[in-house]
RNA sequence: GCCGGUGUGGCGGAAUGGUAGACGCGACGGACUCAAAAUCCGUUUCUCGCAAGGGAGUGGGGGUUCGAGUCCCUUCACCGGCACCA
């Protein structure tokens, strides 16, 4: 009869749940580890492909608690957001009941995966005891200036109606809705992520336990670049005209200025000049997502005023109102420089300015001109630079920036890509911004008395914007200044913020403040947090830069969150649709005979499993036919896991029949009682072996490794276990059972219990491999003549050079190899190999 | 365009510069069975050969080395990030 999954599993976990087993508990004397997996979404029901990284920490968490740390392994919902607002728009349901439905079906899921989590840890961002208190991190931010509202040009989603920060725009499109991003200028609420952006990008290197990719990927989006600001008189103005510039060194080869069609001078000209206005409009038309298109069109309108050169006061160049100039980075002017720069290049050749070679390679001479193509190779030398002439690249930088700045012309400087961080959202589901509009007193902060601010629950979703302002009491109150009428703020927060503190908050998850310093101070950082990619610049970043502006407001004293960190492969499957080109489920597609593909049913290519493409397999359709073991042995075997996982039905059954012949290796052996001392015997290095190999797999994090050592042990003992002495036999399937018990802790605890052990797996101690055992008395040595194998021998261990080339000589493949031909060199690596060459 | 990653059997993938293909999926053959399922045993990189035994082989080309999937150069393909960023 094969095993009962359903069953064990069940009261598995119900011992666990009624002993505490996982609770974790701050104590300074412990050595700690945190695990977290990045929180969810409440959006519904998980399927196989969501439970891959749980399942991930879970081993994480269950192989560091039986080496003895104090682990800290919690789960909680991120549970404002869009879905629940369009579940409302849609069904008439209240995002509120939307999302604690919700919560509950995946609590439920989760529990069922056997996950080893702190329930009583649990917390939901939506709920007013954890949003409380970021609103009164948001006072503190604003207190020490690291908040502010602006006017600004911000990302508008037409369909979400609602801003985007840039991190959410991929594309230029909106990174949940797909939405071409629209251009809007709206009073918003920013925080000062730029005050840290130098430190945000050194302390990158110090996370030496962060794939590098994420760390390049965050290095690309701050964006460091030196170089200089550069002032410029304008012929017949009283004002200059400020351009950033990476290239000071190209100051000579200037042949025109360019501003931003939204630069105040633009606008200022625009007034009175109808074309230019007119160009102006038709460069904001053409939107973000277009531009990406039309990359090659450069245009430019030319304003008539001239520029002054900041090192010769006769030299006039023209100014241009340029569709390619970004009013949001650098200055948003620049001065261009068409021999040295691709696009400046361009649209010199467009509108027939000069193009003044000042950079020539070093085996050139100063009759080098450009020809087709700008120069833009760094390593060149300066010439037709006054002063510069003869500097590398990097020495006339320098050399501009203290002429310029000796001149008053200019500074050097470094500039960022990085952006504040927008935070304001014209959504209901979120946290209430506090803050009051006083026509008065101007913008108020709520008093700390008067926190939270509540989100109210009576609000309707029959008309387009937001809920909040449509609600006819709640925005109306009195100033808590002067007295006066007020309105409330109406935005709420980006939920990224919730997401950028709640990690802090699992250390004390009932405290009357947001964290106890003395939880935090233990826990924290967080020493591995495992999550998907799709974090790399988002939540990622904007944790890192939260969790240091809640130090310089004295909440914690830390800058990295997360130590170290993980990013999981997706769970990949086969995309079905029909021949209307509907996307089917796979229980949809596979009606044929012998549950093969219906007739007329297109089998699409192995895709990330999501619901809109219906490539799911549900958590349920696995753990009620096989139970979650299954489900998490498969999630780990074959795949690496920072690699996709491909999910087929064979290969479940190819672990389902694994964990049957577990069971009935279990039953069949015929084993002394617990305890008994094994003598020696060379079976007993294989099992030593594979402990000392699977604890190093489960370090690195190399689970499909782990997996295959663990079915070698067990394909030992199968195979051999009847001439196994009765000790060897039961301390090799104690081993067994231990090791994979991290990954199938049902089953592992069941398989325990049927050894006759009355403890609890879950308490025991990781194994141990004994050292004496892992060193061979024999091994086996390669034998290659000219680094060609011919055979192999078996030595004993460290056997000499001599006696090792001897044997080597003796082998018959090794003669006929050599052919009579003379050994010019022997190389014997010891226990490994020798090498004839001949 | 810039930056990064990955290329190994039919498939997923193993391999501190030292016996390429561990472990699995699939396939094929066999045992058990009236039959099937389940289970068990065996074969499975390609190629020549009845066999013994050869030869080739980690995207392509070159190099370093006694020895390269692994290191270096170059090239191709695919994947990811960034991008009128001055």
């Amino acid at each position: 009869m094969p095993y009962s999954a359903q069953e064990a599993e069940a009261k598995w976990q119900s011992v666990w749940r009624e002993r505490a087993t996982f609770a974790a508990v701050t104590d300074p004397s412990r050595p700690k580890y945190y695990v977290l997996e990045m929180f969810p979404y409440p959006s519904g029901r998980l399927h196989v492909g969501h439970v891959r990284n749980y399942t991930m920490g879970d081993v994480v968490a269950r192989y560091k608690r039986a080496q003895g740390f104090n682990v800290l392994h919690p789960m909680g919902w991120d549970a404002f957001g869009l879905p629940a607002e369009n579940a409302a728009i849609a069904g008439g349901i209240h995002p509120k009941e939307w999302t604690y439905a919700n919560i509950r079906v995946m609590r439920g899921q989760l529990q069922r995966m056997g996950i080893a989590y702190d329930w009583a840890r649990e917390i939901a961002t939506c709920h007013p005891d954890y949003y409380r208190h970021e609103q009164k991190m948001f006072l503190d931010f604003l207190k020490a200036g690291l908040a502010y509202r602006r006017e600004s040009w911000v990302n508008w989603d037409p369909e979400e109606h609602t801003v985007l920060a840039n991190e959410q725009v991929i594309d230029g499109r909106g990174w949940r809705s797909g939405a071409p991003v629209e251009k809007r200028l709206l009073s918003q609420w920013f925080l000062r992520i730029t005050n840290y952006a130098d430190e945000l990008l050194d302390a990158l290197k110090t996370l030496d336990r962060w794939p590098e990719r994420v760390r390049i990927m965050q290095e690309n989006w701050i964006g460091r670049s030196e170089g200089a600001r550069v002032w410029w008189k304008l012929a017949g103005r009283p004002d200059k005209l400020e351009v950033f510039t990476t290239r000071p060194d190209t100051l000579f080869g200037a042949s025109f200025v360019a501003v931003s069609p939204n630069h105040p001078l633009a606008t200022t000209l625009a007034e009175s000049n109808p074309p230019l206005a007119d160009f102006i409009a038709e460069c904001n038309r053409v939107g973000t997502s277009e531009a990406a298109i039309e990359t090659a069109e450069k245009k430019g309108f030319d304003t008539g005023l001239k520029a002054v050169h900041p090192l010769d006061p006769n030299w006039k160049l023209p100014v241009y109102v340029a569709n390619f100039v970004l009013m949001e980075y650098g200055a948003g002017a620049l001065f261009g420089c068409p021999a040295h720069d691709q696009r400046d290049f361009e649209f010199a050749a467009k509108y027939r300015l000069p193009i003044v070679s000042v950079v020539r390679p070093r085996d050139a001479d100063d009759s080098y001109h450009v020809g087709s193509e700008p120069y833009v190779d760094q390593g060149g030398v300066l010439f037709n630079s006054q002063f510069l002439n003869g500097l590398g690249v990097a020495e006339a930088k320098t050399a501009m920036i203290a002429r310029l700045e000796k001149l008053g012309a200019g500074e050097g400087t470094v500039q960022f890509r990085l952006r504040d961080w927008g935070v304001s959202r014209q959504r209901y589901w979120g946290c209430p911004i506090p803050v009051i509009h006083c026509a008065k007193c101007g913008i108020v902060p709520v008093p700390e008395k008067d926190l939270p601010v509540r989100l109210p629950d009576d609000v309707t979703f029959d008309r387009p914007g937001n809920p909040l302002d449509h609600h006819p009491t709640w925005k109306h109150v009195n100033c808590p200044t002067c007295g006066g009428k007020a309105q409330r703020e109406t935005d709420t927060f980006d939920t990224f913020f919730e997401s950028s503190w709640y990690f802090a908050r699992f250390c004390s998850p009932r405290a009357p403040i947001a964290f106890e310093r003395r939880d935090v101070d233990y826990w924290l950082p967080v020493d591995q947090y495992i999550g998907g990619i799709e974090h790399a610049v988002l939540h990622l970043l904007y944790s890192r830069f939260f969790t240091r502006a809640l130090r310089d407001c004295g909440y914690l004293d830390l800058a990295e969150p997360f130590a170290g960190l993980f990013t999981q492969g997706m769970v990949c499957h086969e995309t079905y649709q029909d021949e209307a080109g509907n996307w089917l489920f796979p229980e949809e597609a596979m009606t044929g005979p012998d549950g093969a593909v219906a007739p007329g049913i297109t089998v699409g290519r192995s895709e990330k499993m999501s619901k809109s493409k219906k490539n799911v397999v549900g958590l349920e359709t696995i753990t009620e036919q096989y139970g979650a073991d299954t489900a998490r042995l498969y999630l780990l075997s074959d795949s690496p896991p920072e690699r996709d996982l491909e999910w087929t039905d064979s290969g479940v059954e190819g672990i389902w029949r694994y964990v049957n012949r577990l069971v009935r290796l279990v039953e069949n052996a015929k084993l002394p009682p617990p305890g008994a001392a094994p003598a020696d015997h060379p079976a007993r290095r294989a099992i030593h072996r594979a402990i000392a190999a699977v604890t190093d797999d489960f370090d690195k994090f190399r689970f499909n490794r782990a997996v295959a050592r663990i079915r070698e042990l067990t394909n030992l003992l199968e195979d051999d276990g009847a001439s196994l002495p009765p000790a060897v036999l039961r301390e090799g399937i104690e081993a067994a059972v231990r090791l994979v018990n991290p990954i199938m802790p049902h089953l592992a605890e069941e398989l325990w219990h049927g050894l006759g052990h009355a403890t609890l797996l879950a308490d025991q101690p990781w194994p141990m491999a004994d050292a004496a055992l892992l060193i061979d008395e024999f091994v086996k040595v390669a034998v290659q003549v000219n680094g060609k194998l011919r055979a192999t021998i078996d030595l004993p261990r460290d056997a000499d050079q001599d006696a090792a080339s001897k044997a080597a000589l003796a082998q018959e493949g090794v003669v006929r190899a050599i052919d009579g031909k003379s050994v010019r060199k022997v190389i014997v690596v010891p226990n490994r190999i020798v090498n004839l060459v001949v």
